[in-house]
DNA sequence: ACTTTTGAACTACAGGTGTAGTATAATTGA
DNA sequence: TCAATTATACTACACCTGTAGTTCAAAAGT
């Protein structure tokens, strides 16, 4: 699945559940979730199977357990995500995005900082890779 | 509305009418909207009085027509959606999301040097501004 | 073997969205 | 005045999401 679709925030946290431990039980999302949401097992459990169906996550059986993991990346729903709100909110200006963040975001020293050492990196990179 | 809800793509396409014009109709957001969307009138006029309903346009009424404008600007929605996404995507991490471009985002060499002159005029800005 | 626990499936329901037809009321043109 | 146009309101419907209860089958404990 190159073009994932859209996640809400509640599926994103589910996703992460999965993004970081490979694999996991309805349950055990549930689990990993309580700290942060409070929500019945069986509410996780209807998210999770939705996404399986629709082909963000599968699973394979162990006795009666399905042990669900990701046909996803979060690389991949990330690009997916960022590039539909750039084309929505700015008509698809990556730079827009960001000249946004710096005028309207309340962007800090330290992270005008960070953010130029990131683009130095990008030359970096791009110099090495080319 | 300091905080809007965030708005379809279908939505913004109809809200973009309005910030460009500053107000209108349901059929000049049709006329408007044919060259990139065919949609039929009534659907737009559904568009629109739904966003009424939800506080996102008003309208004053000539004759019988209902002449609809923003309540909420551009700004505002932009900032509220993209921090949706940077919470949604990067757990409120602003700098992740540029980073998310710089890595992963196919950013030009142009795009590059924009994006550092982006960061400087922010430096000067922050130093004129504090 | 019988009961308790648990897991997954099915069902449910409100609210949002994309999409548009129908109905009603008002305006305009003949 | 009567018909045609048109604008808005109402209705409709499929599908997604958040949220969770109920049911049925299987596993595990006693």
């Amino acid at each position: 699945m190159p073009d994932p679709k859209p996640l809400s925030a509640l599926q994103m946290a589910v996703m992460r559940v999965f993004w970081r431990r490979g694999e996991a039980t309805s349950s055990e999302v549930h689990d990993a979730l309580l700290a942060e949401r409070e929500l019945a097992p069986t509410t996780v459990a209807t998210v999770i199977s939705r996404l399986a169906k629709q082909g963000i996550l599968d699973f394979r059986r162990d006795g009666r357990q399905h042990i669900y993991f990701p046909l996803v990346t979060e690389r991949e729903v990330r690009r997916s995500m960022v590039g539909d709100l750039v084309d929505t909110l700015f008509r698809g200006n990556r730079t827009a995005l960001v000249s946004h963040l710096v005028d309207e975001g309340d962007i800090t020293p330290d992270e005008l900082a960070l953010l130029r050492r990131l683009l130095d990196n990008a030359d970096n990179d791009s110099d090495g890779g080319a």
